[in-house]
RNA sequence: GGUCCCGUAGCUCAGCUGGAUAGAGCAACUGCCUUCUAAGCAGUAGGUCUUUGGUUCGAAUCCAAACGGGAUCACCA
């Protein structure tokens, strides 16, 4: 719509003979209770009008209707201007800017950007605040591709640490050698089963500790449990042939168990890094930083950064044993993603519960004058909470991740046979429907919140199949679908001659998909995307109630009705494509 | 206690780069299937936008404070 603010910027000036920027126009559009497509905000025009709101709009738009072919009329309603477009171009718009298949799709921008997701832990399965991370990484990298950025999905696995010893420990006490194959469970389930047996026994032997007269810290660190644990850690970080064994065993557990539940979600990675591997590094970070003087060592050998300055604490880098801690692997790992992919952006996708964390991260990279530090960000998405509270893996108040997904496809099957609607569908295509609507629900439901709000779940509410939610689109675009199959739409311009309004309204909304997707972009949240899909949705179903598309009272107005169809069924799929939504052609 | 995030209809959420009478969905109530899929459409009802100040022609939106909720402040990850 840059021509309305070229246009106006230059009424203002041969009007009022003041100069100003395309910027200072307040462009929105048109509430639609009121007559027009496009809006201009007069107030801030008045200073150099010296003339009412009204007065100085009614002025602009004689301008805009005057010298603008594409302005057909306006009207004034207080300090609003509100511009009618004509129809001819409006119909241009869906036919060459709207219908190609470029529409949505930016060129390459040149830059590169890595998105960091999902970054599990190898000890137990996935659960419902996995699957917020998984989906919105996947989201934002999918959105980022289609704003024009070269994306790297990265997964950075946690797969080492105190908490794999523990199912491995237990798993070598209580496990009587079970193994996926030999108990049919999944193998992240087998291992997050062994890792809940091990938080069991442990407490037992605390209570018989403070039983005994120990305190609950005391009690805590002797447990015998725990003391084992921390031994194989030790023995994992030297080496030793039978725990990494052990290890390797079981992390191939998990990740054949992970693969299972990625393929469920639909999501998937460019690059894994291990935390068995990136672990040490950062040590050399840590001599750069004592060097430059960002960083300083205190006497008993530990290092520190002092952030006081900019309203953080101090912060240690550096274990005084030599050792390195989380930050330190994590400046260490920025360094390495950075060494591989040269990305001008990095996007990491971490619950907010580590805000403090990365920001911290992000001021000592930037202080260190490290290559790509201006352009970190850290996607803080919040948790995921049950009425009951926060959900505890230890206390077994998790949702799984796998049984959601099958209550949802399950829900999903008995909501489409009560509506009888799948009779002539083989029993693949009946499989693949319920799994389309059942994840298309769920994914729905969770991205179409904004990241950084905590979201509450109650597993006892089932999530919803109507109204704003996945299955509404899914079953608008099964609609159009359905429409469309059943002629040969001539894919050729068709003039006519005047719009009705919720065909320009439609045409207006669908106009504003590449604008959302670069809204989306930059502020990295695919809630964008999902609530304009939604409002797309629920436009194109006005008009499918309004008007008859196969009935249209002539020819031509069929061909452009079944054409407006196409472009809103278009839209749709790609909306729901850069959730990692799929849509249906029948349901 | 310090820092950060959040507070909009009974519930779940939009709107927040300041602009018109604050919008959806769910739940409740009313209509609409002999017409392209009723997982739909149309309507009724439901609001001190947590509160109080400030900036402004104009504040749900910006600023400050208070209140309420959450997170975080480890030689854990």
């Amino acid at each position: 719509m840059n021509f309305i603010t070229e246009a106006v910027v230059k009424a203002v000036k041969q009007l009022y003979g003041t100069d100003i920027a395309q910027t200072d126009i307040n462009l929105q559009e048109t509430r639609k209770e009121f007559e027009g497509q496009l809006t201009i905000v007069t107030f801030p025009f008045t200073r150099f009008s010296k003339k009412s709101p009204e007065q100085t709009g009614n002025d602009i738009g004689e301008y805009l209707v005057a010298n603008v072919t594409d302005v057909e009329a306006f009207n004034v309603i207080k300090g609003f201007l509100n511009i009618c477009l004509a129809d001819s171009f409006w119909l241009n718009t869906l036919y060459s800017h709207i219908l190609p298949d470029t529409f949505g799709v930016f060129a390459p921008n040149g830059q590169r950007v890595m998105v960091e997701y999902s970054s599990p832990n190898t000890n137990k399965p996935l659960h419902l605040g996995h699957i917020r991370n998984n989906l919105l990484g996947y989201s934002v990298a999918q959105i980022l591709a289609a704003a024009g950025y070269e994306v790297v999905k990265a997964n950075l696995v946690n797969d080492r640490g105190i908490h794999i010893c523990k199912s491995m420990l237990a798993w070598q006490k209580w496990g009587n050698g079970e193994t996926p194959e030999s108990t049919g469970i999944k193998g992240d389930h087998l291992v997050g089963k062994y890792y809940v047996i091990f938080d069991k026994e442990y407490k037992k032997q605390i209570e018989q500790l403070k039983a005994d007269g120990q305190t609950e810290d005391e009690a805590k660190k002797n447990a015998s449990l725990i003391r084992e644990a921390q031994l194989m850690l030790l023995k994992w970080e030297q080496g030793d042939d039978d725990v990494i064994s052990l290890w390797k065993t079981m992390n191939g557990w998990v990740y054949s168990g992970f693969a299972d539940t990625y393929k469920s979600l639909g999501v998937d990675f460019d690059q894994y890094y291990y935390e068995s591997n990136t672990y040490l590094l950062g040590k050399d970070i840590i001599e750069e930083g004592l060097e430059k003087g960002v960083f300083f060592k205190k006497e008993d050998g530990s290092v520190w950064i002092d952030l006081t300055a900019d309203g953080l604490d101090q912060k240690l880098v550096l274990r005084s044993d030599g050792t390195s801690v989380y930050i330190t692997q994590d400046m260490g790992t920025a360094q390495l993603k950075y060494n591989d992919f040269r990305m001008d952006k990095s996007i990491y996708v971490v619950g907010n519960e580590q805000d403090y964390h990365f920001k911290v991260l992000f001021l000592i990279l930037q202080k260190l004058g490290k290559a790509g530090a201006d352009g970190l960000f850290h996607l803080s998405y919040g948790m995921v909470d049950l009425p009951s509270g926060k959900m505890k893996s230890r206390e077994g108040t998790v949702v799984d991740a796998d049984d959601l997904m099958a209550e949802m496809v399950q829900t999903a099957r008995e909501r489409t046979e009560e509506l009888g609607k799948v009779d002539g569908f083989s029993d693949e295509e009946k499989q693949m429907l319920y799994k389309t609507i059942g994840m298309g629900a769920l994914k729905f439901f969770l991205l179409k919140v904004d990241p950084k709000k905590r979201l509450l779940f109650d597993p006892n509410e089932s999530v919803d199949f109507q109204g704003h939610t996945g299955p509404f689109i899914q079953y608008t675009h099964a609609r159009i679908r359905s429409v469309l199959n059943r002629v040969d739409a001539e894919n050729k311009r068709v003039e006519i001659v005047e719009l009705a309004g919720v065909e320009r309204d439609l045409i207006v909304v669908l106009n504003r998909f590449p604008e959302v997707i670069q809204e989306a972009a930059a502020g990295y949240t695919p809630a964008v995307i999902a609530n304009y899909v939604y409002d797309l949705a629920k436009l194109f179903n006005k008009f499918y109630h309004e008007k008859s598309i196969l009935q249209a009272e002539d020819e031509t107005l069929k061909q452009f009705r079944l054409q407006l169809a196409a472009a809103s069924a278009k839209v749709i799929k790609k909306g729901m494509g850069l959730l990692g939504i799929m849509v249906p052609e029948r349901m």
